[in-house]
DNA sequence: GCTTGATTCAAACATGCGTTTGAAATTACT
DNA sequence: AGTAATTTCAAACGCATGTTTGAATCAAGC
């Protein structure tokens, strides 16, 4: 009765894997390739499935896309939320690094954690039909977040700075993904190690620190 | 006699025009849709030739792709070079300034030339068999001038420093590219007209004087 | 053990896309 | 005008890719 009883579960173990295996070898694929390069018999190979187990557990593609955006969200924001590290008395320059920082630990970091950031770094380069599900749900509060800290930085700033400002932010960090190939290229020493990132973190939150402190500000105008 | 040689004037010159038509069309659809995305189908439709064209003028799809990055490379550089407004007395802040306003004109300009600025961001987020040429002959005398402009504006200041702020500087910019779908959402009133671009530049150049001279650099440590 | 539902399978299907083919049309030259 | 070279054409080809199909296998329940 026992060893029955183990069996039985060890055989559910194995049916219920195909769906998640298909889940990990997708997050992979389409974080590599993007949706439209992404091929479902590579995805099926790497999952060990057969090509009709996407249709049969997810729909379709697109479907198994969506899917994958949803568990790399959850799991990056589990992993690297904006506010990494915070405390309640945390400055708003502390602020702004945890919220650099975090974002290039979503895109640079090895593995399932920064499928993420590089899923969203695609589709902000090259929408797609779930662009607008992204932004609303994952790039809108990011923004948000961003320009409530920018807004404490510079008390009185114009709109305008703000959000030039905002823009100059993430473009920096994500230039590590989308420009990774000249960067590669042209600085093959950089490295993407958890001290390499927090090194990058400091640069771009310095940088942007004395950027912000710019003109543009009404109560500073010249 | 005059009039057969018009007539015949007027022939040649019709003659000659499908590869340009092509190399036209190619253009416009490659820095629409890059170069997998782009059909030769539509770029035939669009220049009004027929689909056999492109192999009897250009050889295949990634010859014509080649061709239309020269070309682009060329008009760009002629209209938009990195010196652009310059004079052989302008400062290191100047010289920024003309090769961020050059880089923004490249990327965001309507029409032709920008297609130059817009195939290159795609490279980068997205490389190609192209990217080697690209890479040695476009983006790494680009990323050297910038370089050499930096070390005057802070003299004595480390590698990684400098490297870095290189790279925050190409990222700010090439975010109205690789983001544009994002800033479109999240900033819809961000124009693109000459004066936009303007203020862009104008932006990016003041933020970034200010980051520049922030620490890293080895005279100023604390 | 039998039946039903769930899951997987191999093959086929339907479509899109870059390329090729051979003929027709056009152009250039004598 | 005739010939050769160039250019264009419509159709076909070859391949890749997402999806579907119907059968086989597996699992669950009685």
């Amino acid at each position: 009765m026992k060893d029955q009883e183990k069996h039985k579960g060890d055989q559910d173990k194995q049916h219920g894997l195909t769906r998640q295996r298909l889940l990990e070898a997708a997050g992979e694929v389409f974080a590599e390739r993007g949706f439209r390069d992404a091929v479902v018999r590579d995805i099926c190979e790497k999952a060990g499935a057969n090509v009709a187990a996407i249709n049969y557990h997810f729909g379709n593609k697109q479907r198994l896309y969506s899917a994958v955006l949803k568990l790399s969200y959850e799991t990056a924001m589990r992993k690297y939320p904006p506010t990494l590290g915070l405390t309640d008395d945390s400055t708003p320059q502390e602020q702004l690094f945890a919220f650099v920082h975090a974002l290039l630990l979503r895109v640079l970091d090895a593995g399932r954690p920064a499928w993420h950031g590089k899923l969203v770094g695609r589709e902000m380069a090259e929408p797609t039909v779930a662009f607008e599900e992204i932004a609303r749900d994952m790039l809108d509060p990011l923004f948000l977040r961003l320009r409530g800290i920018l807004a404490k930085l510079v008390p009185g700033a114009t709109e305008d700075h703000l959000n030039r400002s905002c823009a100059s932010i993430v473009g920096q960090c994500m230039f590590y993904y989308h420009g990774r190939a000249v960067i590669h290229r042209v600085y093959p020493s950089q490295g993407y190690g958890p001290a390499d990132i927090e090194a990058l973190a400091q640069h771009v939150t310095r940088f942007s620190l004395a950027g912000l402190a710019t003109a543009d500000n009404p109560h500073k105008k010249k």
